[in-house]
RNA sequence: GGGCGUGUAGCCUAGCCAGGACAAGGCGGCAGCCUCCUAAGCUGUAGAUCAAGGGUUCGAAUCCCUUCACGCCCGCCA
């Protein structure tokens, strides 16, 4: 749809660059590609700045060149372009009233919300350690991992979504020590698993010489006791089954789980070893062994194996993003901010064995009024405890609306609600922001929030709900400013899909969702579609369907329900 | 101390990477709209020296430098 029309707005404007023997600058940064200077903007459906850039080195004035380049554009009349303007240096291009209508046509048929993307993609998501619950700090990395998944696929990829289990590090030890002095008590299993964590660490500071019980652990389980990996591996299972349960809750799923012990098992860790020691860049410090990363802009050197022999987290991870890179395109891993350095550590080592580096998505943190969470410390919000929450000021909100209906209807809504506000609280922040957690806003269902967007949805269902089925329509009857706005919007659904899967920004596609409710409740209030004379009644509910179809194709890519009734 | 990130109306945020047409939304404030398809909606209005200072440019919220504030990291943790 639109990227069609972009495409032959670009060739119409490189057709008349080359008629009027301009050429183009170099630009220094052209990251995607757009080296024409198109731009989406409220002055046309597309515009373009090259004027300005073609100034110095035309020595014409913009505007002069804007003209010139306008005289050069050849418009055959059959394409999706309508008609060029300039205005001053400005070169805008609008869409043809076939476009519209094949936009409607489009939508309506509800086959077109799929891109051509082919690439094989894993993306590594969450990954919390299985010590406690998801806290909504992690929800971040759920969100925007998820959301990313479903992106990418909308555009077309073939997308594996990898939780990558720590099973091997400290925090899990404690929490196998700690099950050997405290019993579980019956809560939720990653509940559960928190309060013997929190106990132990407690413990742990208290009596230093404690620690040697840990150390042990570590060191028999990557060894490969038998007795001592069913110990783990029953503590890590329990954990994470909780952890699933609060991510099914977000509407998220995993298509597989990689332990880490995985990759120490089947002796790819040690090939991480040996693969680093032929780089002649590694050393034997104190019986342990260490990487040299100065030559890659790293002063301090990276520990991979401990002296007492058993690895880390890093020459275990090395091992894991080998792995990937044999199954896919591109690797992309959703991390939190603390994760940056040794990130960008991970991706100097893979360098230097010349393995393919993973595209890393960096998220700031969520903190709380309070100060930052901590899980260890038993200072956090669980996502369990905030979708709780949230779902009972939702309910409260369902029933207060729609009193009428029955319990297990506002129950059901308020679950919907709750998961789409959750989700798009958190969706709708560009990640390298710093948040903290409010309340407030985590419980207002107003115009910056899922429930809006849902609330477009179920008011689209309602009027088709109510027309049954039409027959043909005639799209090119649509012609008010309200109706034609809304038919952009939707049309622009591929846009926003490929702008967010190319930069890796889940949040473009919240405020494109927000865009495109709004778009839509404006054309509900201005246009009345069941009253409307016949022919528009019937092109109106085309568009009302087609919008539809779209929201919820929006709402499905951000993993959020599309409500029929709300 | 070094590295990275952030600083936009009373509050929360988009825009910044690839500089251009009036700095865009939401919350909160004020004023309107339910004999009409769900008012979780729509319309209008007030509110911003885009942290501060300097520089580059025809043009800077956007690029460069300096300063300030806040966050994160600098472990034989993950």
């Amino acid at each position: 749809m639109f990227l069609d029309f972009w495409r032959d707005v670009e060739s119409l404007l490189r057709d008349a660059l080359d008629r009027c023997g301009f050429l183009l600058p170099e630009t220094d940064g052209k990251v995607n590609g757009n080296d024409l200077m198109l731009e989406t903007s409220p002055h046309a459906d597309l515009a373009s700045t090259i004027s300005f850039r073609l100034a110095p080195v035309l020595k014409r004035k913009p505007a002069q060149i804007a003209q010139k380049i306008l005289e050069a554009i050849v418009l055959d009349g059959r394409g999706t372009v309508d008609r060029v303007e300039a205005m001053g240096p400005y070169l805008n291009f609008f869409a043809s009233r076939r476009f519209f209508d094949s936009a409607v046509l489009e939508a309506e048929g509800d086959r077109c919300w799929t891109g051509s993307m082919t690439e094989r993609v894993i993306v590594e998501h969450t990954s919390a350690n299985p010590n406690g619950p998801l806290h909504v700090g992690h929800i971040r990395n759920s969100v925007i991992g998820d959301t990313l998944v479903r992106i990418l696929r909308r555009a077309g990829c073939d997308v594996e979504a990898q939780y990558y289990v720590n099973d091997m590090g400290r925090q899990i030890a404690i929490v196998v020590w700690g099950c050997g002095r405290y019993p579980l008590d019956g809560s939720k299993a990653d509940h559960a698993t928190a309060k013997v964590y929190i106990q132990a660490n407690k413990d742990l500071a208290a009596e230093p010489g404690l620690k040697e019980g840990v150390d042990r652990l570590m060191q028999l389980y990557e060894g490969g006791d038998p007795e001592t990996a069913e110990k783990f591996r029953e503590a890590v299972n329990y954990a994470l089954s909780g952890i699933e349960e609060t991510l099914r809750r977000l509407n998220i799923r995993h298509d597989s789980y990689h332990w880490e012990s995985e990759f120490v098992r089947d002796g790819s860790t040690a090939r991480i070893f040996d693969r680093l020691e032929a780089t002649g860049l590694t050393d034997w410090e104190e019986g342990s062994l260490q990487l040299d990363l100065s030559g890659e802009g790293f002063e301090k050197k990276l520990v991979l194996k401990r002296s007492d022999g058993t690895s880390l987290y890093t020459a275990r991870d090395l091992a894991y993003h080998r792995w990937k890179a044999e199954r896919s395109d591109r690797m992309i891993d959703v991390l939190g901010a603390d994760h940056k350095l040794i990130s960008g550590q991970l991706k100097a080592a893979l360098r230097l064995m010349g393995a393919r580096e993973p595209e890393i998505v960096i998220f700031e943190f969520v903190s709380l009024p309070t100060g930052s969470m901590s899980t260890r410390k038993g200072k956090f919000i669980s996502t369990d405890e905030l979708l709780d929450e949230v779902e009972a000021q939702a309910f409260k909100e369902v029933t207060a609306r729609r009193p009428e209906e029955g319990e297990e209807f506002r129950r059901a809504v308020a679950k919907e609600v709750a998961l789409g506000a959750v989700r798009y609280d958190v969706v709708r922040v560009s990640p390298e922001k710093a948040t903290v957690f409010d309340w407030k806003a985590a419980l207002d269902f107003e115009k910056l929030s899922a429930p809006f967007i849902q609330y477009s949805h179920a008011r689209a269902s309602s009027i088709l709900d109510k027309a049954g089925a039409f027959g043909d329509f005639d799209p090119s009857l649509l012609t008010g400013a309200e109706e034609i706005d809304l038919i952009r919007k939707i049309s622009q659904f591929d846009l926003a899909v490929q702008v967010a899967a190319r930069e890796l920004k889940p949040h473009l596609l919240a405020t494109y969702a927000r865009e495109l409710a709004e778009a839509f409740n404006q054309f509900y209030r201005s246009s009345p579609v069941l009253e409307a004379d016949p022919g528009i009644k019937e092109a109106r509910l085309a568009l009302v369907k087609a919008a539809r179809n779209c929201l919820r194709a929006t709402l499905e890519t951000l993993g959020i329900p599309a409500l029929e009734s709300m």
